[in-house]
DNA sequence: ATGAAAGCGCTAACAA
DNA sequence: TTGTTAGCGCTTTCAT
């Protein structure tokens, strides 16, 4: 018993050759249905599984694509890898997955293992870090075929799968002035990464657009974490004219504010509204339920892995048309900032 | 300017053999310190990068692991698969993820796909829906290393990482019996997956343990959801003598069961009290916190990674003693169960 | 419809 | 210390 078949033992137990065999299991079309079913029989006698390494270095196709996000702990990139293994593997490719871990050290080693596993592909979300993108340039020099998603950068001319970060949080905004919060403050993230740049530019267009007051002591630089957003619940709570509402540019933030406030004996929603974003899993099991706005993270990670397989197909065609695919965010009002009766 | 430079355009630039330049960039001893100096400089001025298919195809090594994941989106398995990359990576391996659904198909598939990739190791956590094991005894007879995770089965004998549920069940009974809870219940999970089956052992053990009587109404079958935990707390409302607590087989089960109780008007933890299992991340930041037992996903995660590596790289010695790592479940005692003072 | 032969890029045994 | 040679398993022209 043979431990692992190959084509060439198929082919000698049939007294043919290696190619026959090869073109009989990929259902080359003049081969004839005997042999085709020989071949199958024999496979599967033998316990033939198909050698991909072998068929990758021969073809120069290895039906993976690789992955890189900051972190799969994180609900929303879990999530949105959930959405690119579902079409990635309906369409016949394979995943390889690596965590940057938010740094730019982790996000060049996984770029660097992927160029080597010889991906067809690869699906990045940028880390916190990274402010240089030269391994990135790399990349399109080598003309593998690349694709941002959520975390993307500006200056350098990548396709990408982003939502309107802008339009999310001017929604969010103008929903706390709907509900008729007077003075709506904005707990933010890291500036340097989009999508939280955008969030703020939101804010104040939705201020503006209501002839609402920009004040710049309502803005407080949060980091992505509960932690942060308790510092900024004690900062707006400390101010000579505290706001009656935030909108957190990330979920744990909220969280972190709704934490602090609740233990101020403050009453949310009707002393005090929060808005967050992301949806992440836990804000509508907390009480209150938490006012969120909606990524589409399955669907982005849908979206994302399209695209690159697009970009796969189409190679050799110079049509680098620079892509941009804008998600709609979903807004989600819930307990946190609904006083008014809907 | 060479597209993809291989190692014979190295070597042709400095006129050695492609052997030679191999040896150099692994650092081979017998190879002089001028040309490994050389073969370097030249690599990154071709902007080398190490074709990995074509190594793993001479080598027979592909340093790649699969995992198979009933879903990457639950908490639980996305941390576990953050452990085992961590690992994983710090040893130079990769690692593809392959989500089953809990389906016995997508399982087989994930296996075959593995089996093509000739990834060094496999790593699972069974589906709910496998019954059949012969894709698993399969990969043993092929001699590929395997090791199970969390979900394993005791039929087909594999190496595999586990929590003790037992004990964590039994943890979690008895302190709801030390807080003074006089009735109660449990709500499992289904039976044929091991960890559930296992945790209502416990509970059982520890009402014997403490001379209390089993009552067969004081157990409903859930299904891991919340839906399901709510179905639960109604049944055991509805009982002539209704529990005064609850052990939930896992979070999800739990957070029903309390929001029912809530909807109930009945107090936690005055009234009721409720332990989770699973330590899933929203137990924290609902009111009243869960009371759960954390599964150390994170070392789960590297314990199974460095079982694995050992069988790697052990293969050919048939020591092939059946090997099994039982973690210690965490206790975690929060609000919905505290009654007493600690 | 099938065979012959070459080669993808790398590694490793054997030579020198 | 380096070269020679062969081959991992598969695909793919070019023949027949």
């Amino acid at each position: 018993m043979i431990l692992r078949a190959t084509i060439s033992n198929i082919a000698k137990e049939l007294n043919v050759t290696p190619a026959t065999v090869s073109r009989a299991l990929s259902n080359h079309p003049k081969i004839s249905e005997k042999t085709k079913k020989s071949v199958l029989s024999v496979a599967s006698r033998l316990n033939y599984k198909p050698n991909k390494v072998a068929s990758s270095l021969r073809s120069g196709k290895t039906f993976m694509i690789g992955v890189i996000v900051p972190s799969a702990e994180i609900n929303f990139f879990g999530s949105v890898v959930h959405g690119i293994e579902r079409v990635a593997n309906t369409y016949g490719y394979n995943v390889l997955i690596y965590q940057s871990n938010e740094t730019y050290e982790h996000e060049v080693k996984g770029i660097e293992t992927f160029l080597a596993a010889r991906v067809d592909g690869i699906l990045v979300s940028i880390a916190k870090d990274t402010f240089n993108c030269s391994h990135f340039t790399d990349v399109r020099n080598r003309k593998v075929p690349l694709v941002f998603f959520d975390r993307t950068n500006n200056d350098i001319n990548i396709p990408s799968v982003v939502i309107d970060d802008y339009l999310g949080a001017f929604i969010a905004t103008e929903h706390l002035i709907d509900q008729g919060y007077k003075n709506i403050a904005h707990a933010s993230g890291p500036q340097h990464i989009k999508v939280f740049y955008d969030r703020l530019k939101g804010y104040r267009s939705a201020l503006q657009a209501n002839n609402i007051k920009f004040k710049p002591e309502y803005i407080y630089q949060a980091n992505i974490s509960i932690d942060s957003g308790k510092k900024a619940a004690a900062h707006f709570l400390s101010l000579a004219q505290p706001p009656d509402a935030v909108f957190a540019a990330e979920d744990f933030t909220a969280l972190g504010i709704m934490k602090e406030v609740k233990a101020n004996k403050i009453r949310i929603p009707e002393e005090f509204g929060i808005m967050g974003f992301a949806n992440e899993l836990f804000g509508e099991h907390i009480t209150p339920t938490l006012s969120t706005i909606d990524q589409q993270t399955v669907l982005m990670g849908e979206e994302s892995f399209k695209m690159l397989l697009n970009l796969i197909e189409h190679k050799s065609e110079e049509t680098a048309v620079q892509q941009k695919v804008v998600l709609c965010p979903i807004p989600l009002f819930r307990e946190s900032s609904l006083r008014k009766k809907l």
